[in-house]
DNA sequence: CATGAATGAGGTTTCATTCAT
DNA sequence: GATGAATGAAACCTCATTCAT
């Protein structure tokens, strides 16, 4: 009787979308929350509140807070690495690629706004193993940027930098519009933000004979 | 009788005295925390323990945690401010102040680490009211960075660019320093890190007929 | 129609004979848990999860916890009262009777073990009314204990003894072994034990007359 | 200033004697509880109400739960090592010895009533450390009666038992008349059940020969 | 001025019970 | 009949804050 097979799969396949749903609508609730008054405001009560959900439901994703905290911030970054990534696949000049990358990266700061910045703060009150984890994630969303770095280095296009220097500076002051746009705001938008810092960082390391073929990037400094 | 008033003013130097000592005791006993164990670990009892007094103490001093937290930040802040601004002094050459202002500041990251950069995320979970008084210590310690960007153009040293914006990205990458001390300190000593910093970052603004005259700022840059 | 009729008692007999299945499996993964875990872990979840259903079924045969907890003691007083009552059944003389039910008694207690511990301790946490229940099927489970000690003292075999006082007494030392049997294991096993406590509760009201009959019942008391 | 050390030893007396005071009040408010109606009742917020006091206090008193009905037991335990071995001192006698022992025991039992039971029930629930602990107090308590019955044995009184076997059996009527009080009471009074357990315990040991030297002891059983 | 015992609201977690499928 | 997702009351525990001494 293959109906009730094809019953018992398609019974299967819900489920397994349902636990999908859940996970995300809660993920999605404590990160608004975090966003929204850092993680002081993030207790169950308040995440199931958000969520429209009950507080027990949540034990049933997330055996305790830790893990939920830990699963939003995890989320978040791997946000940032496939964002990163994707961009910096279809564009051959490094430098462009370095370009396109920060371009990502601020992009998906802009739209996670508050929550990205804090999910990655949080990580402090982590356990030391959900800490490497972590740690181990973001150095992984960074690489797109650093290959790129380091592929312009040994193109002669660029100055020969610590590419992992060069390359989480970089990312840092795409996090700094999210942190202190209170202030930048006053005078910028996000896009003048991300084309100053762009051409800032690199106006920094393009070498002279190629900065000429940059004058989109580096703008007034070009 | 001057007897009475001068043991009162005595007293009551004395008195300011003891209140500036205690504020001053509690202030550090929970930076001291802070930095050892992170934000979760300063209970007004972990506090009070780590001072030395008893719990009912600090609300002599403070009238509750929350002015206790935001005393703690402001404390860090001010120091921020007197530790950029002091080096800034004697320096003629407004490049240089640029450089040295920087450098003041990332000794004080490197000095306070953790708490400086709790301080900082503990923001969020301040009051509107006193977030505001630390947004104008946080744009207050950033002036002399800021002032010195803004004569450096002035005199034709650096390029124009939004000294705002250049002071606010180059100090962040101090407090790069302490967020992932984790991942630079496989690589680098701080003294390098620092040094790379400031190559990269006046290497995207100095012009070029001026590159010359800062060849131990740039580095291999130069 | 009797066919109708035929199916309808066909079906009405399934229906009673699952009804006692899942019964007797509930009953069982819930007497199974409190041997292997004690008490604590006896959740209905995992009540579920022994028998191997779901948590929903459960309240189609128990109306609720309370319900079950009452089914799995009566179930293990029911146990008693039947091992007891069968071994004297056979045997003429009432002193032999009085060795034989503690004998069952023994074997019951050594084989549900914890259960009959744990049966016996939750009754605290019973409803009054279940209490009752459970206190008659316990006074049940010693009457052939106390029949048969009634009838020795008759037959002028042992001593003028409350036999509700002894009978009990003695079917404490029963459980004495389940309680304790941590203690007694380290020098005794089950069968020495249940000989030794045969020996002393005989030995306590065999009238000096009677006493050399029972040489395999007084063992080195006699 | 003599006067100043006098008070802080004062200060000090007293905060010791308060200590000893709550942990007394918590341990007699969780013994009544537990004793009323089981290991269910008792929440840590019972607790408080029952001894007066907010939820919070007890746990400067008491780390966790755990440790609180840890103490409870082991309180209940001490009570009966101290009482059972406190008549036995001034017996010369090795017979009469064993039967104060178990006056002490049953008088404890009947005084602490419920809580002793289930205190004592409830080490199931232990952690296995603290289970050691309770064993190691249980077996204690058992001590002097053992010691009189081995005693007892070596002076030719009464017959070759296990003295562990005879003393743990004998002590645990005493539990039995808390444990099945219900129906013991319908027609004994605890005078007289513990003067039959006595004479029935004691009869089944005394060697023929001595039995006319305790006819207080034996009773009817003489 | 200084102490620390005491409070109780609030946070995390568990689990008996219900009900749509 | 059977399932298990969902609920929410209640348990444990923490900690900012108060106040008698």
């Amino acid at each position: 009787m293959p109906t009730s097979e094809v019953r018992t799969d398609a019974a299967e396949a819900a489920r397994t979308a349902l636990v999908d749903t859940r996970r995300r609508q809660l993920l999605n609730a404590a990160a608004r929350l975090l966003g929204r008054a850092g993680s002081q405001s993030v207790s169950m009560q308040n995440v199931a509140d958000e969520a429209g959900v009950s507080v027990g439901l949540i034990y049933r994703y997330f055996a305790n807070k830790q893990e939920l905290v830990q699963a939003v911030i995890e989320d978040v970054l791997h946000e940032f690495s496939v964002r990163v990534a994707d961009p910096v696949q279809d564009e051959p000049d490094p430098v462009r690629r370095i370009a396109a990358a920060f371009a990502g990266y601020c992009a998906v700061v802009q739209e996670l706004r508050d929550a990205a910045v804090l999910a990655y703060q949080e990580s402090k009150t982590l356990e030391p193993e959900g800490r490497d984890t972590v740690k181990d994630l973001e150095v992984e969303s960074a690489e797109p940027l650093i290959a790129a770095t380091r592929e312009a280095i040994d193109a002669g296009l660029i100055r020969e930098v610590d590419p992992r220097v060069f390359a989480y500076g970089f990312l840092t002051t795409a996090h700094l519009w999210a942190l202190k746009h209170w202030y930048f705001s006053r005078f910028l938008t996000h896009e003048q933000y991300v084309a100053e810092q762009t051409a800032l960082a690199l106006s920094a390391v393009i070498r002279p004979e190629h900065r000429a073929a940059y004058p989109d990037l580096l703008g007034p400094l070009a």
